[in-house]
DNA sequence: ATTATCTATAGATCTATAGATAATGC
DNA sequence: ATTATCTATAGATCTATAGATAATGC
């Protein structure tokens, strides 16, 4: 079921049986990756990412049916990325004896990395999306599972919370610190406060902010 | 200065002197916003833009030198509208005996309207940045310099502000605002209890968070 | 007599395929 | 003998122009 939809008519290769068709594939979407996201899918051509990927167009489509299957194929990559990284930061072990300042914490830092590491993350699901929109659903759900895990380690500790409606809050304060990020880290976005903030001032404000908004009764950090 | 810069080199012409000439360039730009915004400025084709506008593809180019100068018009014409909103909107006599809450409440009602009149508004915008980077700095200077006044009308009423740094609260709150109004109408963005609320829910929480950082000293509101 | 509009099309990309050659796995 | 790669190119768009015709302003 989550192991590629749509391997067989979009074929983005049936899993390269030979050694140099993975490395070649990850060039590919690797190129791909970095060009959707510096010019957009529209703007860069096929040509383009074979060039930058070091193979000639023929091979390109040898290992992908068309453009949209080079853009469906890093949306499945992303997406696997994606899953494994928060079933491994999530698992409420990790959690244990830290507080929601603590949690919050980690989770911005983490973000904030992540944003670093990988720019064209979103855009390239986003991409991926607007070519076929069935996909629509998958990446919103997957970020919903996240979040809901995310909210569930936050209300295991709800003595801590103050606010009159821990639920409410505690989901209300995931999105600020969403908005928050995507504020600093998406391009397209205004440069403001958020952006010229130094990543140690920025986590700071939005904690505090995060704080003040779930009237935390912890304020001292159990973690060194 | 501010009057088309790129009307010589670029020619989004020079203001047509039959009466026509102005009911087709609007046209024009129209449906270059709508079509911009739906499908993006590459997917978009020349061709889709005159058929919506409903003239000749050979009309089109008599008003516009290239596609480019399409995208580059829609700008100025935002940037014209934007001007003259913030100059009307933030007259400072408007905000006689107005407490921070309303000012704030006020910002957030008039960018919900402003987001669901004018979908296409910030992706023009963005278009034509990408196109011609010199204009890199217009938009968001445009920005800035409203929100440098709102950011005075909060300051002129400092005396209800708790947060020991009115100054920086001031313009973190703006900010702050700002991201969650993104959060809710970028389609790009994922959906979430931000997007699900009512308007009247959103304006609440969004003002109760931006109250609680700030730490207002009044919450009664002086208007009706 | 200047400005706006139209149709038709040249020229430039860009996607995707054909067909031939080289590299690997059994 | 199956899989990967290459070069060359057909076919489909899409941008922008030429050149001819219709509508307005002085």
């Amino acid at each position: 079921m989550t192991s590629s939809l749509w391997q067989s008519e979009l074929h983005w290769r049936r899993e390269g049986r030979q050694d140099r068709a993975h490395k070649t594939q990850n060039r590919v979407l690797d190129a791909a990756e970095a060009l959707f996201f510096e010019q957009g899918y529209d703007a860069t051509s096929v040509n383009d990412v074979a060039k930058k990927a070091k193979c000639s167009i023929g091979s390109l489509y040898h290992h992908f049916r068309d453009k949209k299957a080079i853009a469906l194929a890093l949306f499945d990559r992303m997406t696997r990325e994606f899953e494994l990284t928060m079933k491994e930061a999530l698992n409420r072990d990790r959690w244990e004896g830290a507080t929601i300042a603590d949690i919050l914490q980690e989770f911005i830092k983490f973000s904030i990395l992540n944003n670093k590491a990988r720019p064209g993350f979103k855009s390239a699901a986003l991409e991926a999306v607007r070519l076929d929109p069935s996909l629509g659903d998958h990446f919103p759900k997957m970020q919903h599972r996240a979040n809901k895990q995310l909210k569930a380690l936050l209300l295991a500790r709800r003595e801590e919370i103050g606010h009159p409606d821990p639920e409410f809050a505690s989901g209300y304060v995931l999105d600020l610190l969403i908005a928050l990020l995507r504020a600093r880290f998406d391009p397209h976005v205004q440069k403001t406060q958020l952006t010229r903030f130094s990543d140690d001032k920025f986590t700071e404000q939005a904690l505090a902010l995060a704080g003040s908004f779930l009237q935390l009764k912890t304020n001292g950090k159990t973690k060194t």
